[in-house]
DNA sequence: AACGTCACCGCAAACGTTTGCAAAAACTAA
DNA sequence: TTAGTTTTTGCAAACGTTTGCGGTGACGTT
């Protein structure tokens, strides 16, 4: 049950003032030689540890860091935080998280609770649903760092880190095209977000830099994102006059249904028909064949947006919001290895 | 930049003094009707928000809950950590999180830093390395709430909930031997921590109440629990004289790169070999076959560890240390469907 | 002897809140 | 009117830290 010993506590035993004792704890120049010695022997030996409540109510700073994602259990957001609380533990930040599960209000009532807890600035990951931005709009107006990364959005005057949808779509189609793919779909995921419109445009950009025709029945529109409707979808692709021989499709789950239903109707993998997912889900390294998909590397989002916001928090005058976009990297794996 | 509204603010406005805003803000007998009305009215105008960071230097509590973890970027822990912040926020706590990465210095690191950043008390999952416990008989010590989820220990009197790893594992093994398995394997985890030699000690006793005898050659322990160790594994047991027909594994990716050397090596499953996993990560309904797997409810155990320490920090004087176990549920999926 | 310089240190206020205690105000009873 | 109650309010200290400013004493210079 002991308390924690506070500088007043080594200023008592050493017959000082408290305010030596911070100075001599910080090394300040009007602090003699031995006094200093003095406290510093003390506080290692008592253990003291600075009190950082205190600290954040006298500097109105709390060194914690608030970071709003859809949802927690996702791989990928999982592996975002990781990267933010690497960077942040790094430079004395604490990290608080709180998920929306892809409600707007859930959104907003956490960045209010967040606020309450006086988080020095935020780091966002917006949810599905929203599209009124007034209450970001309101951090931005009180100066209060603000950091979007993947879901994102232009139309506020802030930093953010986002994947390079369109890249990867591109290469990934691309790659394809290149082991001899002549009918590639496209399994496309919400149009009402920009990352899967970015998604649609690099395959479609690919598919015509190649020679070939963009054809709107080989692509597939999965609303839901559950393993049914994808592998409705590939069935109905499967009994298309003339089938696909290769599959893009615009997450990882998506393809690993299309797998299920190819090899159920004993087509092979790769040989009849190849599949390049996205996202890099844990799962796609394990399934068999192991899956060829574009790695988005969230650790690195995670730590990047971390970065804009320290250095945002650091420069509070004169700063000018950047946006960082990460370029994915495909990765070959058996489904797309002829 | 408008700062924070605070209660020195109303009163000053009110013409009252501070104190009297605060009672009356906490409806507190001794101020009367009109008063209180006025500072209610005032309050809410100016949109007036408590300072949590004034509070918790002044009754030396920051309700806030240290969560230390061996890492986020996993099925099993991220859906626990949404259990814990379910019940926290709702109990107004906010939940700062800390990976260990299995590392033990990590571990002692982060309750370091943790209790310099004041938590109330902590939710601790071990890290695999963990053997020496000071660290956290030090926190029981000094009074400070600690709950054990999943990675806990016996040897000191303290909360935790666990999975009952007994009972999963004797059903996974009675399922092996009652789809007709004659020699049964383990994938053994790491032999340090309680839940392994758990599940260990379920199969021993499910081979032997179902007439069978243990043999030790059938146990292999898979310590740093990557794929190519458990892969390496099953090519040991399969170059036995006596090849098994069935595997129990201490968790789904174990089973997963057993699944792969198995069909490599041309046995089929469940045919030939059948599997059980341990834990159902979210890939394990999505190989082929699907893997059967012994589920953990990590939402639950999240809820019943915050519920734990709840109760434990509103009795801090009598509380008695209570061990919640929760049963695992067995899936059967197509691995040992026969 | 008087003054300036310098090194070192402490006082007190501040961050925003709560709370024991005393004091003021209002009301009641004689 | 006076004393006694009751109701309502304010003072001040406390939580642990930082920091501007003023103070002390030692020493050197005129």
């Amino acid at each position: 049950m002991s308390t924690q010993v506070t500088i007043k506590d080594i200023a008592r035993a050493l017959q000082i003032s408290p305010s030596t004792v911070s100075r001599a704890l910080k090394d300040h120049p009007d602090i003699s030689k031995q006094t200093k010695k003095a406290v510093v022997e003390l506080a290692n030996q008592l253990n003291y540890q600075p009190n950082y409540i205190a600290l954040s109510l006298r500097k109105s700073k709390t060194n914690t860091i608030g970071v709003i994602i859809p949802q927690i259990v996702h791989f990928f957001f999982s592996t975002i935080i990781s990267g933010i609380e690497d960077i942040a533990y790094k430079s004395g930040y604490n990290v608080i998280i709180s998920q929306s599960n892809e409600s707007f209000d859930r959104e907003v009532s956490d960045t209010k609770a967040l606020l309450a807890s006086r988080v020095d600035g935020f780091l966002v990951s917006m949810s599905k649903e929203t599209n009124d931005l007034d209450h970001f709009g309101d951090l931005i107006n009180r100066g209060i760092p603000l950091v979007f990364f993947d879901r994102s959005c232009d139309e506020l005057d802030v930093s953010q880190v986002v994947i390079d949808d369109y890249q990867g779509a591109y290469e990934a189609t691309k790659h394809l095209v290149d082991i001899g793919c002549k009918r590639i779909a496209h399994m496309q995921g919400p149009k009402n977000q920009t990352i899967f419109q970015e998604r649609l445009r690099g395959y479609r950009e690919a598919i015509e830099d190649s020679g070939m025709t963009y054809d709107e029945s080989l692509v597939v529109h999965c609303y839901d994102g559950t393993m049914e409707e994808a592998m409705n979808h590939t069935h109905y692709l499967f009994d298309l006059p003339k089938p696909p021989d290769g599959i893009f499709s615009n997450n990882d789950l998506a393809a690993i249904a299309a797998m299920k239903i190819i090899k159920r109707r004993d087509l092979e993998i790769p040989k009849d028909v190849a599949l390049v997912g996205f996202s890099d889900w844990q799962v796609s390294s394990l399934v068999d064949p192991s899956l060829s998909t574009v790695i988005q590397s969230g650790y690195e989002m995670g730590q990047k947006a971390a970065q804009l916001f320290l250095e945002q928090i650091e420069n509070p005058d004169d700063y000018k919001p950047r946006k960082e976009v990460i370029t994915p990297k495909l990765v070959i794996r058996e489904s797309s290895t002829r």
